[in-house]
DNA sequence: GTGAAAGCGCTAACAC
DNA sequence: GTGTTAGCGCTTTCAC
């Protein structure tokens, strides 16, 4: 008799029962924890799918004081960037029997903490985190506890614990150069707001080439802001607005990207033939634009990989961090121009 | 003393021996059940922020057999509609004291059956999907048990629950007769898979369109793909491969759309010259591709805060749909072509 | 091999 | 108001 739902959920009380065992066999055969005689095993399973019974993970994580779910708390769920971060994220953890649970800080603080204190709360095993600031950090009463903790994209200030970043010194200062060699003499560096180490790290990049090439880097030229869109049209509009223009734009994120491009057409100027720009991250649509963009592409998907890696590896020991490559991507936007 | 981490962390029990009450009076100071007195409740409060206290919610949970997290299901973490909608979803559930855990289904059956089977493991207090396939559900365990759910962007054909959908046969209806007015006499249609109501209903919409034009419905320029970026690129790839080509294209979602643009300009076609076309799903990039992308776009964001709404409802009674309307935003990819 | 029993942390029912 | 108690579903000794 199929019933119309909402009956009690079959506990595994329900299957010791139907299968004429004890509770603590039916844990056995489901875990496989010690051997069961071979027909009460086969009891237990036929009893199990017959009553449809499902384990409940409370009262597991209950026992053994922690859940088998790892959270990845990130600055801003709907940057394709950190997606597809967490697709690599998912693919380690789902090999190691982990699952993960996406968490939007939107680069708040407090947001931040709320969502450290859930995975305090729910006991998680493990937290990958994008930082909101990584100056001030909310990584310590996950650290108190014992949760392994790995830091991705971002690199926190103080806090030790593993990372798994891309050498953002490097593809910017790569960036620069290209820019310079492709004939731009005022290069504007748009980059993300103070206490986020990308932005930073970017900016210093970018000062690097100007420095090994002789150039002077000029305040004027430098816009820091917020990592959204908005921020690239924004500094667009103000790097644009009065004379002394750039002939070259450094942008440090993809979304700030967007921004600049938006603000650049509104003002009918000319890409790459008034302005040279290159991007940081890559994406589908960059090679839609026209003209295509340049960009500065990170790989994605094995920065979350190797952050699986590592919180498996249960942050024993000394932190440790991971740098990998990016790749300059030269298309048509850093054109020589005029 | 600051001690280095890994004691064990405060129970209740350690919370109320501090305090010098009993558990259950630390239990109704944190809950809020029933009065109690001042100078109680302050003991406990100061305890709390002592000894650091989290409540440990799978034992919670274990006492409610509920918890206070939703799941939402999608079939691509990465497309950026799906993340859209999750952000409504998660504004909605925050305001009403849930939290939202995104599970990436990558629309696979099977995959989506295993993300259902961990929402009943955990007793999740509700439900969002968007399912793989519209024909084959996974749903009828969730509904046996009780739980709560919303089917969003896909209808299901047989399950009745919640659903958020949009109109997309009205959609794909305007933007064909959009592409008709404009001059366009051969228009093509790339949708996606059988089984996915969204393929099924904006193929519809194509067609309605086209017969109220009085216009044949010509099967070599119907595509069923597989909503991916390199479903679009083949679509066009076969479209274009021989003669008769279509002069107008409309593309049933954003990354198949990204993917015929790939096409076309691998091939040298010229958009809207050669082909006009309208994609469904609007973003970011749309306007910095050249020429600007028309689109169908859709309410993202309201139809997660409306899921997040009905869910909280609780599917009591019938099961409800709510129909949300697209916008057709026209722009320079279906200006008139030749 | 197997079952009985205790207990994980929390809250609701019940006494006082 | 407050404490005592029982029990949620599960796993893990500990006897047998």
């Amino acid at each position: 008799v199929v019933s119309a739902g909402r009956e009690r959920t079959a506990t595994i009380t329900d299957v010791a029962r139907a299968a004429r065992v004890s509770p603590a066999t039916v844990s056995r055969v489901l875990n496989g924890t010690s051997e069961v005689s071979a027909d009460r095993a086969e009891r237990v399973r036929t009893a199990v799918v017959k009553l449809a019974y499902q384990p409940f993970s409370p009262a597991r994580a209950l026992r053994h004081q922690r859940t088998n779910v790892w959270a990845a708390i990130v600055a801003d769920i709907e940057n394709p960037f950190f997606t597809s971060v967490v697709r690599g994220i998912e693919d380690g953890a789902h090999e190691r029997g982990y699952r993960v649970v996406l968490c939007n800080s939107d680069g708040d603080l407090a947001k931040e903490a709320d969502y450290v204190d859930v995975a305090i709360a729910e006991r998680m095993a493990g937290v990958v985190i994008a930082m909101a600031s990584t100056r001030r950090s909310n990584l310590a009463p996950l650290l108190d506890r014992g949760i392994p903790v790995v830091a991705i994209d971002r690199r926190p200030a103080r806090a030790t614990v593993d990372c798994v970043v891309v050498d953002n010194r490097a593809g910017a200062a790569e960036a620069t150069a290209h820019l310079i060699e492709v004939g731009a003499r005022r290069i504007a560096c748009i980059t993300g707001p103070r206490g986020v180490s990308t932005a930073t790290e970017r900016l210093a990049g970018y000062r690097d080439a100007l420095e090994r090439a002789g150039m002077e880097v000029d305040g004027a030229l430098v816009r820091r802001e917020d990592f959204r869109e908005a921020g690239g049209y924004d500094a667009v509009t103000a790097l644009f607005g009065g004379r002394d223009r750039p002939d070259a734009l450094f942008v440090a994120n993809n979304q700030m990207t967007v921004g600049a491009l938006h603000a650049l057409h509104d003002r009918g100027i000319d890409v790459p033939g008034d302005v040279a720009i290159v991007g940081f991250d890559d994406a589908p649509w960059a090679t839609l634009t026209r003209p295509q963009l340049s960009v500065v592409a990170q790989p994605t998907n094995e920065i979350g990989r190797v952050a699986a890696e590592l919180l498996a590896g249960g942050g024993g020991g000394r932190a440790r961090t991971v740098v990998l490559p990016p790749k300059l991507v030269i298309r048509q936007s850093s054109a020589r121009p005029r």
